[in-house]
DNA sequence: GCTGCCCCCTTGATCGATCCAACGAGCGCC
DNA sequence: GGCGCTCGTTGGATCGATCAAGGGGGCAGC
């Protein structure tokens, strides 16, 4: 039990302690105890010392509800969970979620989950918001369009989006995101390093400007080395198949000896059509994923790929949150992280 | 925006709306209005709606932290979100928490996510617990010798466990399960009317409740249809090279044509030493894994494998959350749900 | 016409912490 | 010794909702 064990001994009592209890006990005023708690400079060190004794010994730990009230705050961060849709997106999710709960607890705040609603994709704010429950949002899914952020900043809501406001320049609001197209240089490099010439690319349909960012890094770095890009290309739908289609059309129609995917889904696809026709990946062709997905870590031959720094994400989006919190100047309106590439068998 | 249009309208004021506004807008006193936001019943119907009618002009939403202090509630569970391991266990807590998140707003409960401290695993729970942050806990990884549980139950705090409290029968708190024995019965069955006889078990160390659960399920299904299990049976560590070890050496040893595992990462190994043998899975050699994992869905050869029936037991949690908190008799103990099958190509 | 009763609504108190303004002790200075 | 200053402490008010009683009007019954 650790450093618990003064408080593991008894039971939890049936209306807990208040801080006038502890006031009491020590003998000084409520506010006393308050300022023991939040402003510990402004006590003498002995009387310090002694409500602080008497705060351990009752097992005092001030009331949330009544806190939040006097302060109008909640030390909570709203964030919506979306819907699980089984892809391998998610599983990056599942580990930002984790890095934002750290990050947040270190700065005294706790994360509040919500459900998304399609028909009315502003309700679970927009009932936070007025009812104060959280001091702030974190956004993730900035696509083409997306109107939480829209609304959130009509709202003068605090929130911080994790993604660039693509579809708009106008945007007011602070972002921290990662950079596709630097992922996608560094994949490619890697597999010009190892001799590869013939680079192709499979990504997202051009209304994705996620997909057409990552597919930049492609172009960009292949052109920068003199290398050919032309009948390399193929745009999908982020599916297994479809991953696996266009590898196949690609290979028949120009011979490429390494893939760039725009996702670790789509790599899969390529490993698929790699094994049916019994080449092995690595040794006959390189691929590389992207998100560094548990997919990527488990498959036998483990995969290449380009890894995002979700646990920097999370603690610059909460840094940020600070800031705006505290009604400070932010300093950017946005931050672009660079990804790392998580290099394995497959490249 | 839908059916949210008055209120995008305008941004949200400064100092939100309270409950004394709408009342002095509608002509009312504070608890009629209060009445009509939690017991319509008392009200006349035309006062009713119009309170009602102002509340929507206003955009009032109760505040929660008052509340909250009120009715010493808060309306919130906890979730203690254990570090990710990158393994492919935590993607079904993904799929867990998503369901959880949805089956508390229903409940009209939000969820509140705390990190996990090694230190000091009851940290969190304690805190939350004092300062009246929570209404109750959901515990999770009930394994052997957990803490939290116990220390739970000790404090009377009011939790509801997934997982079986395997390690003391006279524990006394509430929990929801799953039947893994159940699972490996529907896979060997499975395999069985597939015409396998000889099919091998690939599982976890013997200090593991929960995997002699699974290797039940495949032992007596063996047993009864009479089929041999000796020298069929591998229990190693949960990584995918450990799997697929085992699979190298039972495969040499006793030539099965099917394998059961207790996890999808082992199963990704058998899946890895047949792709080295050029043995097709499903075709040659039959495998189903456990816990229908993201791998096994995006797995090029769609991996069949046993599914917690995660969603289910989200709603039983917060029923059963519902009847502890309504200080209603729980009805019973602790609820075992039956898993399914996801047949892919693999079997 | 008066009492009694029920229904519907209003008023004052309360939850537990923090903010505010004022008070008292201790100390140095003239 | 008195004055003013600093620092720590104090009681009272406040946040916004709900709880617990307390009215007032209408209708039935004698």
């Amino acid at each position: 039990m650790g450093r618990s064990e003064h408080r593991s001994g008894s039971q939890l009592p049936v209306t807990p302690t208040t801080l006038a209890d502890v006031a009491e006990r020590a003998g000084v005023s409520r506010q006393t105890v308050s300022n023991a708690v939040n402003n510990p400079d402004l006590l003498r060190p002995d009387t310090l010392e002694r409500v602080r004794q008497t705060i351990a010994e009752l097992g005092y730990s001030p009331n949330r509800a009544a806190r939040n009230l006097r302060t109008r705050t909640s030390s909570l961060i709203g964030l919506r969970f979306t819907p699980t849709q089984e892809g391998t997106a998610n599983a990056a999710m599942d580990r930002f979620v984790h890095s934002l709960v750290e990050a947040s607890e270190e700065a005294g705040y706790a994360v509040l989950l919500f459900p998304a609603d399609d028909e009315d994709p502003v309700g679970g704010y927009d009932n936070l918001l007025r009812s104060t429950a959280v001091d702030a949002f974190v956004v993730t899914d900035t696509y083409l369009g997306n109107p939480q952020a829209t609304w959130l900043s009509q709202q003068r809501a605090p929130f911080v989006a994790f993604g660039r406001p693509w579809d708009d320049d106008g945007a007011r609001h602070v972002w921290v995101d990662v950079d596709g197209a630097a992922g996608t240089r560094l994949a490619t490099q890697h597999l010009i390093d190892r001799g590869h010439t013939r680079i192709a690319w499979i990504g997202w349909r051009k209304d994705s400007p996620i997909g057409e960012d990552r597919r930049s890094g492609w172009l960009t770095t292949m052109h920068d080395n003199g290398l050919p890009t032309t009948g390399l290309a193929s745009r999908v739908e982020d599916v297994v198949h479809s991953g696996a289609e266009a590898a196949a059309v690609l290979l028949d129609e120009s011979a490429p000896t390494a893939f760039v995917c725009a996702s670790d889904t789509l790599a899969m696809g390529v490993l698929h059509t790699l094994w049916i026709r019994q080449l092995a990946p690595g040794r006959d062709i390189a691929v590389v994923g992207f998100d560094d997905s548990q997919v990527a870590q488990v498959y036998p031959v483990g995969l290449t790929s380009v890894r995002q720094p979700l646990e920097d994400v999370a603690v610059e989006i909460v840094r940020t949150l600070r800031q705006l919190l505290s009604h400070q100047p932010v300093e950017t309106r946005g931050v672009l992280l660079e990804p790392t590439l998580a290099i394995r068998e497959s490249s």
